[in-house]
DNA sequence: GTATATATGTGTAGACTGCACATACTATGG
DNA sequence: CCATAGTATGTGCAGTCTACACATATATAC
């Protein structure tokens, strides 16, 4: 009942800045661990994922990127592939998480975490700001 | 002659997830709005900056990074800067946010927000992850 | 004047990714 | 058979971000 809440915010990544140009909080490499994600429930390939993958933000993924974050996750030695043909429709590349991307995921769930904290020191000093504390010094 | 020695603060965001590329969960562009917080708390200059960086996770705060991203963000509009020689010392060119550089901040903050309840998908999924669920299915 | 601390920069290369484009297989309709 | 559309995978290129190494200049202490 309460979870699914990100309906559609979507919007959010196109563009709200404006003209300036990377006013946009996303984490680099943030392609992979949801990648990983989405394998560890299920063994799964590209065009498949590409639709998972617009649950965490990615509204319109880009094939290319996908399919080229996929190889170079395979050679990097966290997802195995192998060609799945036993069926009508041209033949998908099916991609399962090796235990080196198990690994892989937990690192970065704990730098994610502590990205959280950073994340909150910056809240803390973007609201808080304390009046008459800061404008004119210099910093020394 | 002096290098900048900074040398031993480097491990940390170099190898903590060992043999793996890039298993370290921090958003693209980071450093800008981490500037122009500090900036608006009170006018500084790169020197001083780069220590303050700190703070949000930038260990060991590279100085180029740092200076090209100030002239970056100057002829972006988001902050302006003039030299200070009225003291000893080599001359500083101190950095003041611009109007354009709150609005950017103000950008930033909202997209971080959102970007939060991203991670808490990751984190449920990640955690939360049902016994018996995910093992050998093909997806369909 | 040599070393050190302060302060600001450039050159280069690698990584990530958005966009455009290319390829191939299969099913369907004519 | 051929054309077309949907599925599925892939490459080329260019822009951006940034880590690393290196270069420069000023002031103070010795």
């Amino acid at each position: 009942m309460s979870e699914n809440e990100q309906s559609s915010g979507n919007e959010a990544r196109g563009r709200r800045g404006g003209e300036f140009r990377g006013v946009e909080a996303r984490p680099r490499n943030w392609l992979v661990p949801v990648i990983l994600l989405s394998l560890r429930e299920w063994n799964s390939y590209g065009y498949e994922l590409m639709e998972r993958a617009t649950t965490f933000g990615f509204e319109a993924m880009n094939p290319g990127t996908l399919y080229r974050t996929l190889r170079q996750m395979e050679k990097e030695g966290i997802v195995e592939s192998t060609w799945e043909t036993s069926r009508g429709g041209p033949a998908r590349r099916m991609y399962t998480i090796t235990d080196a991307g198990m690994t892989y995921l937990d690192f970065w769930a704990k730098s994610l975490e502590q990205y959280q904290r950073t994340m909150e020191t910056f809240f803390r000093m973007y609201t808080g700001r304390p009046p008459g504390k800061g404008d004119d010094e210099t910093g020394e």
